[in-house]
RNA sequence: GGGCCCGUAGCUCAGUCGGUAGAGCAGGCGGCUCUUAACCGCAAGGUCAGGGGUUCGAAUCCCCUCGGGCCCGCCA
């Protein structure tokens, strides 16, 4: 690997602490208090004051090194914040401050024992009673006050993106923390946790392009899953009657501002309830997430505006109804294929000539309805023709019972009532699969064998957590919220 | 798949009409005991993404390649 001439530096400064019997990176520091911790002492103290009482510890990275002769002010940061050390020649003594002022490089693992203190000009602080470095930094941070601007770097070393802003390591941690209530809140509402194959034979539960591999111990391809629907329906007909499982799943497709090949999704199936009983669980979920957000981000508007807009509640509107209001087509349902089309055309689709009548209708709903979707709102009653796997609707013929959900003209998720009935999903199978000349669609003829032993009645939904992440923390782009998005590798 | 844009020092960015490479930060040396994008002085730091072409002369113009971004299309 190459080094640069301020990496050598650094290396220099390495052999020299060798040298001199001392370790640039040593095991543990032991009983480290956070910044946060030294920070709320000093809140009772007034300028230029120190705290009595035994010394604190604190360890970070060092982010910045302002050397006022015989003082110097050491900024480190930790998980949650930052804390500005107080080096002082009169404390440390003369040689070791002198040694500490030439040795520290920004980016370098410290740790500090002192007091807390404000100085004079009011920042809270800790005087450095001794200092010890705790992991060299070979290589120099991105620039300290713009940070890592350039969008490809942070994505393919994430890491230097994490170190060098605290916004971001805000956000990946605001997704953590909202994952894990997402869990508390299904595991209170008595839904049951599992894991299931991520290689499967059939990539069921849509029609997007499996990543395709093969197992040398079965001598078979398989593909990577594309969804959980499938799998997690043949446990409610196994009688777990609650279950919901949050895994990735990955799709052979582009990536997008709002789309990744390899994505997060829960999902979550409840037996003996229909797709309005799970209208309001995903109400009451994301009033508690963005109510999280909300204590997590103070500082961001964007979630605090999630957190007011869930609050308020979720609106709703019929699909029919909306999309003939906004587009101005009237007696939508009563159009032929051909004229569904052409409406498709001069919304800007370029979908091909035989694709079933319900492609053209999501193209005109995408186009005329979903940009004006901005605060939470359920999409309910969908034609039947594109949702194979939905519940016909119990009074609307023709429809089935389903609701996606928006918000800032997202899509969030996906629910349906059900189906059910074997002998009705084997024909919608078989219709999808006339329906396209391409065999993209392989058929999941165990999933119908499994319905044959009877799957009680439920409702299920898809919620695509990364979408989640965004809305709530106001992300622009799904790569910001996965740690490690798929980029092409580098050629040299 | 189509269109537009970007790639210059470790990082953030200038670079005019084609005239031979600039700043700030970081790093080095010196100064400074309350700064917080600290400050002041000195010195150093370049495969201008890569390759080819036009030209007396290319970071700059043209072509190709690589990487990235945005928009459109495709992906329920």
């Amino acid at each position: 690997m190459e080094e640069t001439p301020l990496e050598h530096e650094r290396r220099a400064k390495v052999a020299r602490w060798r040298s001199e019997g001392r370790e640039p990176y040593p095991w543990s520091f032991p009983g480290r208090a956070p910044t946060e911790e030294v920070r709320a002492r000093c809140a009772t103290l007034s300028a230029g004051q120190e705290a009595e009482g035994a010394p604190v510890r604190v360890a970070g990275r060092l982010h910045a090194l302002r050397v006022h002769g015989g003082t110097a002010f050491a900024d480190i940061d930790d998980l949650a914040g930052s804390l500005q050390l107080i080096l002082r020649a009169d404390v440390l003594g003369e040689e070791a401050y002198r040694a500490w002022r030439s040795d520290l490089d920004s980016g370098d693992l410290i740790g500090a024992e002192g007091r807390p203190a404000l100085s004079r000009r009011g920042e809270p602080s800790l005087v450095a009673g001794r200092l010890e470095l705790l992991a060299k930094a070979i290589s120099p941070p991105p620039e300290k006050f713009h940070g890592l601007q350039d969008v490809e770097e942070r994505l393919r070393r994430r890491y230097l993106d994490l170190l060098s802003s605290a916004e971001s390591r805000a956000r990946f941690r605001a997704r953590s923390l909202l994952v894990r209530e997402t869990r508390r809140f299904l595991d209170e509402a008595g839904f049951l946790e599992v894991e299931t194959s991520v290689l499967v034979p059939v990539a069921g539960g849509g029609t997007a392009q499996p990543f395709t591999t093969r197992s040398n111990y079965l001598g078979e391809e398989v593909r990577l899953r594309i969804a959980l629907e499938l799998a997690l329906k043949r446990l409610l007909v196994g009688g777990l009657e609650r279950v919901y499982e949050i895994g990735k799943c990955f799709r052979n497709e582009d990536l997008d501002v709002t789309h990744s090949p390899e994505f997060t999704m829960l999902e979550a199936y409840w037996a003996y309830a229909d797709y309005q009983d799970m209208k309001g669980l995903v109400e009451r979920l994301y009033a508690r997430l963005a109510a999280r957000a909300a204590t997590l981000l103070p500082e961001l508007p964007a979630a605090q505006e999630a957190a007011r807009s869930f609050e308020a509640g979720f609106q709703t509107v019929d699909f029919v109804d909306e999309l003939e209001r906004r587009s101005g087509i009237s007696r939508l349902l009563e159009r032929t294929p051909a004229e569904l089309r052409d409406y498709a055309r001069a919304a800007g689709s370029t979908v091909p000539d035989d694709s079933p009548p319900g492609v053209f209708l999501d193209k005109l709903f995408e186009h005329h309805v979903e940009p004006h979707l901005v605060r939470p709102t359920f999409v309910m009653d969908y034609p039947a023709v594109t949702t194979p796997l939905a519940k016909r609707h119990r009074s609307r013929p023709g429809f089935v019972e389903r609701f996606e959900f928006y918000y800032r003209g997202m899509e969030l998720g996906n629910a349906y009532t059900e189906l059910n009935d074997p002998d009705e999903q084997f024909r919608r199978f078989e219709e999808q699969l006339n329906a396209r000349a391409e065999d993209r669609f392989v058929y999941d003829e165990d999933f119908v064998q499994a319905l044959r032993y009877g799957m009680p009645p439920a409702t299920g939904i898809g919620i695509g957590v990364d979408r989640m992440v965004m809305a709530l923390t106001g992300t622009a782009s799904i790569k910001e919220v996965i740690l490690f998005p798929l980029v092409r590798t580098r050629t040299p």
